[in-house]
DNA sequence: ATCCTGCCTTGGAACGATCCAGCCCATGAC
DNA sequence: GTCATGGGCTGGATCGTTCCAAGGCAGGAT
């Protein structure tokens, strides 16, 4: 009668020792077939491979972690979904980040803090040796949390480039907002707009400014004016329907490019309060990509962020800080690209 | 001079010995003044505090999480965002089941799976005793995991009922559809519609079926007709969009109620085409308050449901089940809400 | 036959916490 | 003074793994 997959006889999951007694090969020979197969020779790591088989031994986590001083675990802080915006692209990054870690030997930790404290919650996980390393995301102003992870020592990789301390070192991947906001105006440029409106955040987002620049980038390499066409505000739909409102009294603008696709709503709800059709009467570009660009009418062009190859080139760079000897991988700038739909 | 905070002398984190040294007493008694602060003398107590506080000690995970064979993290399983659809349920109830988690002393670890294979992920986890329980949510068509993981010996609670199998004897929270249903009708009956339409998912969903006998409720109840009122289809936003046609040409209703936010977009579509108005000439009402029926003109008006009273719901079942000895919470059902916008 | 070499394998120690049994000592009863 | 009592504290053993130093063995050179 053999013993039922993953339970020994006592009841509790089969260990190396279990496996060496039933193999006939000592403890340290089951942990070389398991770490380092080539270290053994080929009958005796089939020998061992057929007992791990038969008894479904997997070995034991917590033991492995106090030993190695790893936990094989990367800690990743959420936030509250702001509801009323669209700002659900950690949906799409979450996945992708848990995806790509698995293929890497990790799993992925989440954890909450006070949004008003960066540092919070990361404390406690570090010295409790939770996890190896951190994801940092919420970059979107500042990043004192980087400054703060590297005074501990701390392996961890951004999601968003140092804007406020260029002398960081850490490793850190990002998408280039400019480029984007620079195809998305191509874009209406190539439809034959000419006046095209900025619809952005306030000047204290290093996010909002760069992607501000690709807009004056694409319209002056155009010599088209950009005086009295863009607008800074809020990123809510009511500031992004006030503002756009402004803008089509004021300066009359054929299209709107925008920071985010929370601002595009608020274009949109402007439009639809004057009977104008986004993409008939005025074309309308978003920023994310969000469920909300893709469900509504006629459809929201919007700029797509690579996040799946964002989470790719993040765990990459977690592999290098977490190996032996670290490694600290090159920046990684990608470049978004446009999902063109009705609105424009 | 002191150590810095949470290192000590030899750069590692400190351990319960190096504070039991700096204290004058035992290992066993810094334990005890961790866990059980009542068993030591007043004195003795604050003599370790200090101890601990000075040197920035907290436990290490992983020894702890040996001896005790538990890890004190729960397992998630995330399946890939299914873009397209309004589907972002998860990223409300994701951050309240951390939160309510660490309340109760426990992280959340993600994994993901083989969408196909319900069981894929979990076995691993399991095996290596990496995580002491599981949330199981993705329950819409069944829920073979339930079975499998009892099986298994597995703790685990779900979000969503048994449907399948009523003989499941895991604790369970979840959404009373239905109610929800009932509820977004008879708001609409109260706004003076009595040909309200029906629009929900296939026949083999019990959560639609579910939902729609919250609809006929409701209708019966008032005397309204709802023959050729309903219509079954996929969940996407084409589907609705092309069901909507037909029962608007068909049966003429004033107003729809839909499973899901995504059908509700595909009614909106429907009405922008025909140049009808949402809420003015034909009513809508989604389901499960998305970010999409936030931000959409003029606003859908939509079923919420308590995802946060879910999570706390769900952690304090799991605390039931992983306590000593476990203790089986009282299934819950919670009654939704319903959040009224400009659509109806 | 002896020795060396290199490959495979072994047993003991260690990671840092908690469980357990028992020791110490102040207290009170006799 | 002796002994039982019990709260407060201690030291050894243990969880299951990996690290480390060394042992065993076959094969070739001497």
């Amino acid at each position: 009668m053999t013993p039922s997959l993953g339970r020994s006889a006592n009841g509790s999951p089969p260990t190396l020792a279990d496996v060496a007694e039933r193999a006939g090969v000592s403890r340290q020979t089951v942990s070389n077939a398991v770490n380092n197969p080539d270290l053994l020779r080929a009958d005796t790591l089939a020998r061992v491979q057929l007992a791990i088989d038969e008894l479904g031994y997997l070995p034991n986590r917590a033991a492995r972690n106090l030993r190695t001083r790893a936990s094989h675990l990367i800690g990743l802080r959420i936030l509250p979904a702001q509801e009323g915006t669209a700002n659900a692209t950690m949906d799409r990054f979450v996945h992708s980040l848990v995806e790509a870690s698995r293929e890497a030997g990790y799993h992925v930790l989440l954890f909450t803090g006070d949004p008003t404290d960066p540092v919070a919650g990361y404390d406690d996980l570090l010295r409790s040796t939770a996890v190896d390393a951190f994801v940092v995301t919420d970059t979107y102003l500042g990043n004192p949390q980087a400054a703060w992870l590297a005074g501990r020592r701390a392996p961890f990789v951004a999601f968003g480039r140092p804007w406020d301390d260029p002398g960081a070192d850490h490793p850190w991947v990002d998408v280039d907002g400019a480029a984007g906001a620079e195809l998305a105006t191509k874009h209406l440029i190539g439809r034959g707009h000419e006046r095209i409106a900025w619809l952005g955040w306030r000047k204290d987002s290093f996010i909002g400014e760069d992607r501000r620049s690709g807009w004056t980038r694409a319209m002056r390499a155009h010599g088209f004016a950009t005086t009295g066409l863009a607008s800074r505000t809020e990123d809510t739909v009511a500031s992004g329907r006030e503002a756009s409102a402004v803008l089509l009294d004021e300066a009359v603008p054929s299209a709107f490019v925008c920071a985010s696709d929370t601002l595009a709503m608020g274009v949109l709800h402007t439009l639809a309060e004057r009977g104008l059709h986004p993409g008939r009467d005025v074309a309308v570009v978003g920023f994310d990509d969000s469920m909300v660009a893709q469900l509504v009418p006629p459809g929201l062009t919007s700029v797509r962020q690579p996040l799946e190859e964002v989470a790719v080139m993040v765990v990459r760079a977690l592999e290098g800080l977490l190996s032996h000897p670290p490694r600290r991988a090159d920046d990684v700038l990608l470049t978004p690209a446009l999902t063109v739909r009705g609105s424009s």
